[in-house]
DNA sequence: TGTACATCAGTGAACGCGCGTTCACTGATGTAC
DNA sequence: TGTACATCAGTGAACGCGCGTTCACTGATGTAC
């Protein structure tokens, strides 16, 4: 009555991270096991290691793939608005739609730091903030591209954390893409000195 | 010539919340466990239990400590400076200086959220953010308090977030707080009108 | 000052469990000739 | 088209370990009288 699977699973690999990004938003970026994961995918308990040798190494495939996808996002958001406030915008749509691989991307000490491909998409991924940032200044000589690149990621990532860590009062919940452009929108207005406040 | 221990510990909560600190520092919120404490502790592994109950019993503690710390930090900044910019420069200080308690802090979903004494502390610790918006809004009227306390969080909460995680650029490092300072210094600069960038 | 008793803090043995890792293996696939 | 062989993906039994939890206990402390 049961299907007979096959031998070889086909798409193991693929799969286990699938079952990764669901164990992660339940859990926690450590709140699972690799055996978890395997029984999840109905494959046996050791066969995990073929593929990711240990949880630091899936945690790193986990990365990898989404700084690949927030890359693209990014790259994207700027070349159709070449916005910064979009862009911003952007990135903290990527952080809710993507909310295990978001969890994981910003903690070296999970993953291999020194993964060649994941050192190669973290730089894909950072470099529609600095094109941004460098645009920005060149319309407003006050601006210093590397603070701003500062204030700008840290406020989309501040409010991605804190949306996502449920910190936020009530009413941002339901339109928290209009909840940060409106925030944001509070950064770089033109023209004024730059005070304490 | 071993010190013959008491029966009694003494201090053993505050010696528990200690090591939890240091443990939660190393290797993150969930990556210890009670019977490690226990043994940092030099104490029985079933003693923990006593104080805590379990290890969401010994997170809620550390984060109620943390929040009494914070509200008592950020209230002294906010009556000695009156400055908002400060307010979020205190609170930078304050994850830097505490990152343990700040990692457990703001997830919810690792403490016993109805817990009376940590909804109390939470509050008390979020008191001179909307004192300071609203002291804002009073000088700019074209300032929405609501929406700048999420700017202003954000933007401390994810410069914070990004530092501990050691995902900002070299160069930031020595000098967190004149990071901050800088780049927070571009919110709400007087005066400019409102318009996306 | 003394005694009895309740309460509290911490002990230590026992339990069953899920974990990561190892290892010799087997079944399927791909390639060379 | 067929055969031989290498490689790769996944198996399953075994191991030792640290964990949380339970439980009857013991030692110290505080309080009532």
């Amino acid at each position: 009555m049961t299907d007979p699977r096959p031998y070889h699973h086909g798409a193991l690999r693929q799969t286990l991270m699938a079952h990764a990004l669901d164990a992660i938003a339940a859990s926690g970026p450590t709140g699972w096991s690799l055996r978890d994961l395997a029984r999840r995918a109905g494959v046996s308990h050791a066969a995990p290691a073929h593929h990711f040798g240990d949880k630091t190494g899936l945690l790193t495939a986990v990365a990898i793939e989404g700084y690949r996808t927030q890359a693209r996002e990014l790259e994207a958001s700027w070349s159709d608005t070449h916005s910064a406030l979009e862009l911003g915008v952007a990135y903290v749509r990527f952080a809710l739609a993507n909310p295990a691989a978001f969890e994981v991307m910003y903690r070296p000490h999970l993953l291999h730091i020194d993964d060649a491909e994941l050192i190669e998409a973290q730089a894909a991924a950072s470099r529609p903030l600095f094109v941004a940032m460098t645009h920005l200044a060149e319309l407003d000589p006050s601006i210093d591209p590397a603070i701003a690149a500062i204030a700008a990621w840290s406020i989309v990532h501040g409010f991605a954390t804190l949306w996502l860590n449920g910190d936020l009062p009530r009413g941002t919940e339901h339109d928290p893409e209009g909840a940060i452009r409106a925030a944001a929108a509070y950064l770089f207005r033109p023209g004024g000195q730059r005070t304490p406040a």
